[in-house]
DNA sequence: ACACATACTATTTGCCATACAGTATGCAAA
DNA sequence: TTTGCATACTGTATGGCAAATAGTATGTGT
């Protein structure tokens, strides 16, 4: 392996826990898979669809929220939304990420 | 799994890219495994031992730091320090996370 | 004796990325 | 008019990696 390699592995990880911070908040209001992924896109999050799939997945699972399929312009899509649980639990880890922003900023002074 | 352990295990991801980053950034200058860990939890970053030492291996194995066997205080210990490589490393990564940062935070609005 | 200092490892668990694998719609060119 | 291509849209399988957890172990000062 590279030093690229690595560092590129590393650009990852850091990338990593956000997206389910990223995917809940998204998701406060309602969304199908493809929106949600280019919504998220345009705010400057590019997220795979093996990876956002996946994601929404166990988040359901989790409770976190939920899902219904509906008709919208003659395609069957997969709405999510936020469910209460959900939504406090974002509420929580977003206190913690601005925690983990301000160890860190601290830290790389 | 309850509510509560999802929420914790969601706790947990969302620190796990930014270990890295500031166990980089500590080593800067030269610390050995304890005072480094002591260093962190100073300053707002709880990292157990099964999670550092590993995590430094890994490291020094992937060239970003280097270490020693050194006497101190009439006890060996195995002092760290980030590399060339290792420096140039966090110095990408400390754009890339001040971008995620950005992203992540247009997002939470 | 006890607490603290110091270092390290094995196992478990879970997730992200990558790659693979589709269906459906609209539109343009042939 | 049908072939073909783009793009909208949704998933699954798997492999590798990493953090947490739960240990082992020794030294030192009080």
């Amino acid at each position: 392996m590279t030093e690229i390699e690595h560092y590129q592995k590393l650009k990852l990880e850091l990338r990593r826990g956000v997206l389910i911070l990223a995917v809940l908040a998204e998701l406060r209001e309602e969304h199908y898979g493809y929106s949600l992924r280019k919504n998220l896109l345009a705010k400057g999050l590019e997220i795979d669809e093996g990876t956002l799939y996946p994601l929404v997945r166990r988040l359901e699972k989790q409770g976190l929220l939920t899902s219904e399929w509906r008709e919208e312009s003659n395609r069957k899509k997969r709405f999510y939304k936020v469910s209460e649980i959900g939504q406090l639990t974002l509420e929580k880890l977003t206190q913690d990420w601005h925690q983990v922003e301000e160890t860190l900023n601290r830290i790389l002074n």
